[in-house]
DNA sequence: CGAATTGCATACCGACCGGTATGGCTCGTC
DNA sequence: GACGAGCCATACCGGTCGGTATGCAATTCG
């Protein structure tokens, strides 16, 4: 909300540090690359920030879960057809672009690569990850309650499932370096909640 | 199949490398802590491998590639009713204790981790996914002449995404921290591919 | 039995890492 | 217009990293 110029280098430290951090993993991610980056020095980064794992979380909670929030949790949150728009969100997000298949999720990077080693960042990335399965949770809670999709749904393990096979898609992906690996795959996920729908009467 | 004592410390070697791998991941896997685990010294290590990333390859290869082929491949092989097998296999694998989901599958954090980085590794890593898709595909298909499963599936696309979902279910306890997520998750992939059986008629 | 090769330990190297101490420049404040 | 505080650059440090050169004991082979 404030304006400071000081501001304004922090964020780009910030963004520099994410895209660093999507491109080689937190741990491998150097301070030096970064700061290359953006044409600071270590000054103005530990100037902004106490440590590189402080940088770490603040890229996680900033601009990794603001940016999950708006494009995953906003879309379905408050829809007047929630199933409709869970299956219109899988839709729109088959198509990625060749750069963020090779890079896979940032959410799931960190949750794969820092889950078992930091408990700070755990903490963090899980928060991310519950807002967004609770966030379709609620969605097919609602969807289920409308009618929508079949009475004896347990949505909270489906919500689960959903997020879980998405992650899975994108991860594989990524192996295969193939937007088409990750389409086939998604749209078999598609399949998979349009099952959940109910059957019309 | 050479019993040349040398052999042993060479696998001694490997299975500390996996071990320490799979804790820390490749790239933050310390060589001193690997010999530290083994008893040995730099010596020994670059007597039997060149360098790291040779070590690692050979990790991949030598433990991982075997264990997942014997764990996930050659039970739905040849199985008299691949579909059965099938869930089978998924309902046995719901079992694992806290260190295994703490850590995650190896091959899946190998995958998140080297493939945009690291072409040899992406490229092993791959033939191993493709080996463990291609038996899901075969015993789809050997299902569907069989009459096990609808006869409209795509079992190319479902088979990707069965493995796909579960590495997803694996990678989402693995943030969770609980192993009830992942029979949860693992659960409701049993479920979908119970759907793809064919009703009887 | 001598010679050469295998198997491994020890000591050491340069590169890079994250982090710190210091200082200078700028700007709002009294 | 002296002054203090925010903002950032420069230089430097200890530690860890993967990798190498050398040496020595054991074993194999001529």
């Amino acid at each position: 909300m404030e304006h400071r110029p000081s501001d304004l280098t922090r964020q780009r430290i910030l963004e520099a540090g994410f895209a660093e951090i999507h491109r080689q993993g937190y741990q491998s991610a150097s301070i030096a690359n970064i700061l290359g980056a953006t044409g600071l020095t270590k000054g103005a980064l530990y100037h902004h920030f106490p440590s590189k794992k402080d940088l770490g979380l603040a890229v996680v909670v900033e601009i990794i879960a603001t940016g999950l929030e708006e494009r995953l949790v906003q879309p379905v949150r408050s829809a007047a057809q929630p199933a409709r728009a869970l299956l219109a969100l899988i839709d729109a997000k088959q198509s990625l672009d060749e750069e963020q298949v090779r890079l896979g999720c940032p959410l799931n990077n960190l949750m794969q690569e820092m889950s078992p080693v930091d408990e700070d960042f755990r903490l963090r990335l899980n928060r991310i990850l519950s807002r967004w399965q609770d966030a379709f949770e609620d969605a097919l809670r609602r969807a289920q309650e409308a009618g929508e999709v079949r009475p004896d749904l347990n949505c909270h393990a489906a919500a689960l499932f959903i997020v879980s096979a998405w992650e899975g898609c994108v991860g594989v992906a990524k192996n295969m370096q193939s937007v088409e690996t990750y389409r086939a795959c998604l749209s078999q996920l598609r399949a998979y909640v349009a099952g959940l729908l109910a059957p019309p009467r």
